[in-house]
RNA sequence: GCCGAGAUGACGGAGCGGUCAAUCGUAACAGACUGUAAAUCUGUCGCCCGUUUGGGCUACAUAGGUUCGAAUCCUAUUCUCGGCA
């Protein structure tokens, strides 16, 4: 189970300061959310994850049935015991690979879209390698080919034996080329999913309700409000919001309120730092994001001076700290010059250093935001 | 000294008479990435013009030659590697 208490609410926006207490240990909201999606997160050790100020990771169905699977893992004592992490930990449903592995990966497609594109799903159009039905979805892994179907019992029963403290009720994450009536369909279906994975669950662990409805205003209410009357513990604000126009801030101002005030509010996979305030003046209390643990391994460090791709030469003869404010162990031990270095002899440390940095400089920064929203700044 | 093999763009290494400014790696440079298919992917990569199709120039050790046409064939030179003295 799960407890949740907003103990502050912010006087100039919707942010608020919660506590979110699980059998592991509870955590201060708002709160970035680590991705471990196969109990890991690449490169770091449980140990080094919690140096970085991680309060809470996320980690994926789909990857751990397929690997280790879950009856492993509940031999294993469960995934907490199995990866060495003994705080909060969520596992998502396999709903995002719905997408990732279905039309995101036949278009080419992330799930937000940043140039106009003459891509269109409807309900016409059949993902290639993900057969969707009614009951749930027939994947296939995109390592070896093997098949497998999750649908919301099969989500909830693995979710239920890898023990994470929050799990995702299954759904169907939208692609951002999706049009209104394939997102309105898909979005029934997500809906009928979310009874049952609610009706299938037997354990005490807590099961978030997901809302979807795409850049569509009256989809995301009408979600909102069907999502938001079921019994769920929490809810996750899926998909994508559109757009030039229509705004994430503007789509969470309207998806929030039909949901609990008591709840707490997850949003999944969105957190470029310059999502964050937005994020958390809408009032989301704790929302995941690859970014900073997957730029890393693609070079980027975010710092108090802006992005930096470490992969660049120029650093080579730079004998700086990565980053001068980061008090954190990369910085405070490692100069520019030599994680360049690192990269460029495809040393794997180098993708260490730059994970561990980005984390503690994504916690960070999400707890001096925290402290604005304390004095009402936020 | 003799015999054999070879010299290709920043590097490695294809090509072995026309479709070659030259496959492919690497390096370099630029870019992408938002519930992880991702230590990944994309683009550029002789010089000069054109926004694109394209055009011009210089190039496959050096110098000659054969040919309508040569990185590709021949000759000489220089250098490298291997074997024998």
């Amino acid at each position: 189970m799960i407890d949740f208490k907003v103990i502050h609410k912010s006087k100039k926006s919707n942010a608020r300061i919660g506590i979110l207490r699980t059998p592991h240990g509870e955590i201060e909201t708002p709160s970035f959310v680590g991705v471990a999606t196969q109990a890991v997160v690449k490169t770091l050790t449980a140990k080094e994850v919690e140096e970085t100020k991680s309060q809470i990771l996320i980690s994926n169905t789909f990857h751990l049935h397929l690997k280790p699977g879950e009856d492993f893992l509940k031999k294993a004592g469960g995934i907490h015991k199995f990866m060495n992490w003994n705080k909060p930990l969520m596992t998502d449903s396999g709903g995002f690979q719905v997408f990732s592995l279905g039309f995101g990966r036949d278009h080419g497609v992330g799930k937000i879209l940043k140039e106009k594109s003459d891509l269109k799903v409807t309900t016409k159009n059949k993902p290639k390698n993900v057969k969707i039905t009614e009951d749930g979805v027939f994947f296939r892994s995109p390592k070896d080919g093997q098949k497998l179907f999750i649908g919301p019992k099969e989500s909830i029963k693995i979710q239920e034996a890898i023990g994470a403290d929050i799990m995702f009720a299954f759904d169907e994450c939208t692609s951002p080329v999706a049009d209104y009536y394939y997102t309105k369909r898909s979005l029934e279906k997500t809906h009928r999913w979310a009874q049952i994975c609610l009706d299938s669950k037997t354990t005490d662990q807590a099961l978030y309700g997901i809302v979807q409805g795409g850049k569509f205003e009256n989809l995301r209410t009408e979600s909102a409000k069907y999502i938001g009357s079921l019994p769920f513990d929490g809810f996750g604000i899926g998909g994508e919001f559109g757009d030039e126009k229509r705004t994430m801030s503007d789509m969470l101002a309207l998806t929030l309120p039909h949901l609990l005030y008591e709840k707490p509010v997850h949003l999944l996979g969105i957190g470029h730092l310059e999502d964050i305030p937005e994020i958390m003046k809408s009032g989301v209390d704790t929302f995941d994001c690859i970014v900073p643990t997957h730029y890393a391994r693609h070079g980027v460090a975010f710092t108090s001076e802006g992005r930096m791709d470490m992969r660049k030469s120029k650093y080579l003869s730079d004998p700086l700290p990565l980053d001068e404010k980061c008090p954190c162990l990369t910085c405070i031990t490692y100069k520019r010059n030599y994680i360049t270095h690192l990269f460029k002899a495809d040393e794997i440390t180098a993708l260490r250093l730059l994970t561990f940095h980005n984390l503690y400089y994504f916690n960070s920064y999400v707890e001096s935001l925290r402290e604005e929203i304390k004095k009402n700044a936020l």
